[in-house]
DNA sequence: CACCAGGCAAGCC
DNA sequence: GGCTTGCATGGT
């Protein structure tokens, strides 16, 4: 086979592609740690969703992976990169780990993975989740998928595909109920729409350049450019500071209140090229940890 | 009723 | 440059 595998052994049986011996990978820790709105959890260690036009449901038995009613092509094209399985998550995960903070967070969530997604659908997804909550952001974007997007049959259901520029372009926008975000919405497809090769631009264009041309687009600022850049472009020393970051860093790291960009200017010093994938294990930690993270120290400004 | 959610743009200084 | 305010909607 053409890949590199540190894991595995992949078996095609029965329509479903088999992972044996996968390490550093766990669904809960992947699809529940913000980086993704499009996958939910629909059985017993099983998560079902949608990306790149297919639809996959994914369970984990003891360390195998089995990719249900998938075929060898689809895995080799789209979800072999999709899960990020040509990285080493061991190798990461021991050069971030010394300090008791990050190591309490890579114990609790060890089986995260940066999802390589969809570019356009990263920079509509994070326009949407601005001043929202996840809940109500995987609600808006399934209502654009339903409303916009193509249907795809799989395993005797439908979903839908992450609609195209034109298609958000031509589509009753108001159904959504984004509020204030409808405008960046529209004002981002349209610019994909009119511009073609934007998106190439953008994965070619160096850290510095992609960021500068994500902040120009209207309803992209410096949060989301930098959740861009990480989940859409695998730019991993990408640190995205949000209210729940800025929570966590300053209890934990700063003891005392901070800014953002006094977080961000840290987080790049500390971790790197790695800053990215220590931000997933510090926000997973977060959202479980939300009742104990002293609110009184970061209140979200 | 208030306050908040993976923030941002615009207006002020 | 930094700081404040309004913003749509839905949940608690």
């Amino acid at each position: 086979m053409w890949y590199n595998l540190y894991i595995m052994e992949i078996i095609n049986k029965d329509n479903n592609i088999v992972l044996k011996n996968v390490s550093d990978f766990e669904l809960s820790h992947i699809f529940d740690c913000g980086q993704c709105f499009r996958f939910s959890k629909t059985g017993e260690n099983t998560y079902t969703g949608v990306s790149f036009g297919k639809a996959l449901t994914i369970s984990k038995n003891g360390d195998d992976i089995v990719l249900h009613g998938t075929s060898s092509e689809d895995f080799e094209n789209i979800w072999y990169n999709y899960l990020d399985l040509s990285r080493d998550y061991s190798k990461i995960k021991n050069r971030l780990s010394g300090d008791g903070c990050m190591d309490n967070a890579i114990k609790e969530g060890y089986g995260i993975r940066i999802l390589n997604q969809d570019l356009f659908e990263v920079i509509i997804s994070f326009i949407i989740s601005q001043s929202n909550n996840i809940p109500r952001i995987k609600k808006i974007i399934e209502t654009l998928c339903k409303t916009a997007g193509e249907k795809i049959n799989y395993e005797g259901k439908t979903y839908y595909s992450f609609p195209s520029p034109e298609a958000i372009l031509e589509c009753d926008i108001s159904l959504l109920h984004a509020g204030y975000r409808d405008k960046y919405i529209t004002g981002a497809a349209k610019l994909v729409k009119d511009s073609p090769d934007f998106l190439d631009e953008l994965k070619a264009a160096s850290s510095k350049t992609a960021k500068k041309m994500l902040l120009s687009i209207y309803g992209i600022g410096n949060k989301v450019a930098d959740c861009i850049m990480l989940f859409g472009l695998g730019r991993t020393d990408s640190f995205p500071v949000d209210v729940w970051m800025q929570r966590i860093m300053e209890q934990l790291y700063f003891k005392k209140k901070c800014t953002k960009s006094e977080i961000s200017e840290y987080a790049a010093k500390k971790f790197g090229d790695l800053g990215g994938i220590a931000q997933q294990y510090l926000f997973y930690y977060a959202l479980n940890h939300k009742n104990e993270l002293n609110q009184e120290i970061g209140n979200g400004k």
